[in-house]
DNA sequence: GTCCGGGTTCGAATCGTTTCGAGGCGTCGC
DNA sequence: GCGACGCCTCGAAACGATTCGAACCCGGAC
């Protein structure tokens, strides 16, 4: 008894035709006699063989149907964010109606103190890949997927030639939500960044560090607010967008001498965890200091409280992400996208006491 | 100017050597002079060669280097979870550097009322695939994966002839936690359960639904109380292990005339629910209710209160899920693993009132 | 001088499928 | 009755790499 699987030999032999025939069988690209099909799928029965190997598949058409995404630094970092998964769930539905399969490939190497990128963003196969959030100019993993002729979307990145981008209306939504701020009567206004890239840390910004911005989000919320004209008291970029680092982060800001009447922060974790810190001082919201958000994710926990943010639309991201994939796989030059954002006012934001 | 990316032939020839030699540079799987693989890689480096092309390879070497992650019904309701998020991620570390990606495959197929499984199941290419999270005797995936010869590890599931399974201490954890709470002198104990299998919803569970129960971490966790002796006043099966659900399930649970003095959920996330609930009605916790999680996963949120729970180390299950997918591909027949859990008591739970 | 052997390199076969052009057979039209 | 046209089927050539055994070259030993 022969023991490896059985191949397209196999049953085209067992039903009696020549490969080819019982290929088109399966692939049903081309004319083939129904009596003859069926002959083959019987055939294909009977030895237990259950479709093409996509490997062999793979080499001759040159395609594997694989995209990969390119998460952030660190997965538990990325997934720990509901902004990612959403986006990451309308990719993978909309590539997933497209045939395509989403590989995961972290976006940098998993061993500490390497350098460079993981390998298999080098060695795995791959038609396209997304880097899903938050790339660079000069992301070694942008330059290795370049090298190796696959093509790129970025989703949330500086726009890089011939790289197509989906990212949202950051800067407007940031503008709009520092005048809902300015309306109000706020003056005294700081801020709760998300990373700057580089190295993380949970701190103030000095102007030195200023210079140091990279990442994209984050430049764009913040030139949002010059926009509206508002010039942040303070900048405290977080170590990443999760609630314990927006507590930190709200101490730093809120346990001072003449605190802010209003915290921005860019995300709406931070912003959850700004909320917390305030409670832990015993400051009311929005009475003592208002506090906005910025993605427009559901926090079941915050109830009472609604938080003022600015919501994206997450899973459209994603199905833009999966779009631009599928132009860039037909072969076209895809426009940028840049998605509509809207200001939703809640409960956390008011006019500053008097 | 020929186009195509250069292959192999391409370098061996502009190098000048054979297409063997050639492959002997990269792979450094056989002798060869050191000279010689310095001359294959400039002649690779000046025609921008980034490498063999995993397409070949695969079909060669009979090895894809991909792992297929299944997950459940919904990504976004899988990832919302931070279970499976920490154990996903605990699995792509260890998996990534065994050089295997990992693939994520929705369990159902993407296009409603579909019967069957997701195509991609049927034709991506993988050497392995994970069930990682609640699979069941039936579940048409695992059949799927079986015909097509796919070696199969399940998370969580029932333990099926031949494949291997990753699981924690569900039942004695449980057992433990319940004889915790009977130590404290509660008699009236409620259930907050995990979803049963089978349509999902939000409602008391009747004797006809308990037999309906076909999801192992639920039922074993479930177990676990009779083993201690408790049998709940009533149990309510929440359709999903997020906040939400908890909270619902909380209504249900205490807005009556004679409320349960403890609430077990059978998750951290529908625990959480069931406090705010608490919250929500004006009773105190533990005064009022004593209420109780499972898998001890961080709820910041949470603060000034810490969740009685039983932890359950999730990297690791996901560092396990990788060694078994490893054994598997050495062609091992690996032994189920039970990770152990540890009873926590944190300020959520005390004595009855009395 | 011949033989032997270690260290490299080469040729050819192979992995499993798709695709393309050629050919066979039956039928329809004139 | 003969030619042409369709519909199917087939054979052979890729796709890009790995791998195995054979061939090769050179120095050292007898």
């Amino acid at each position: 008894m022969g023991h490896s699987r059985p191949t397209l030999a196999d049953v085209a032999g067992a039903a009696g035709v020549s490969v080819s025939t019982a290929s088109l069988a399966f692939s049903g690209a081309g004319p083939i006699a129904a009596a003859t099909r069926d002959r083959v799928l019987a055939a294909a029965g009977e030895l237990g063989y259950s479709g093409p190997n996509p490997l062999g598949r793979s080499l001759r058409s040159g395609r594997s149907g694989i995209a990969a995404v390119v998460i952030g630094d660190q997965l538990r970092r990325s997934f720990r964010d509901p902004v990612s998964v959403q986006v990451l769930d309308g990719l993978v539905s909309t590539l997933g109606q497209m045939g395509l399969g989403v590989l995961l490939v972290p976006g940098m190497p998993a061993t500490e103190g390497t350098t460079g990128v993981d390998p298999l963003l080098e060695t795995a196969p791959m038609d396209v890949a997304v880097l899903i959030w938050g790339s660079r100019e000069d992301d070694p993993a942008l330059l290795s997927l370049q090298r190796r002729g696959v093509p790129v979307v970025i989703g949330e990145g500086p726009s890089v030639e011939g790289v197509p981008v989906v990212g949202i209306q950051d800067r407007r939504g940031s503008e709009e939500l520092a005048r809902h701020l300015v309306d109000l009567g706020h003056e005294r206004i700081a801020v709760v960044s998300l990373p700057f890239g580089g190295p993380r840390r949970c701190a103030v910004v000095s102007p030195q560090r200023m210079t140091e911005l990279r990442w994209t989000p984050t430049k764009h919320r913040l030139e949002g607010l010059q926009d509206a004209g508002v010039v942040p008291t303070v900048v405290v970029e977080a170590a990443a967008s999760l609630v314990e680092e927006g507590q930190a982060a709200g101490r730093l800001l809120l346990d001072v001498e003449d605190p802010p009447t209003a915290v921005v922060a860019q995300s709406d974790l931070l912003a959850a965890g700004v909320l917390l810190a305030a409670r832990d001082l015993g400051l009311r919201v929005p009475q003592d200091v208002s506090v906005a958000g910025f993605d427009g994710i559901d926090l079941p926990w915050l109830a009472p409280d609604v938080l003022t943010t600015v919501a994206q639309p997450l899973a459209a991201k994603g199905e833009a992400l999966g779009q631009t994939v599928a132009a860039l796989l037909a072969g076209e030059q895809p426009e940028p996208a840049l998605l509509p954002v809207t200001l939703r006012t809640g409960t956390t934001t008011g006019p500053p006491r008097t």
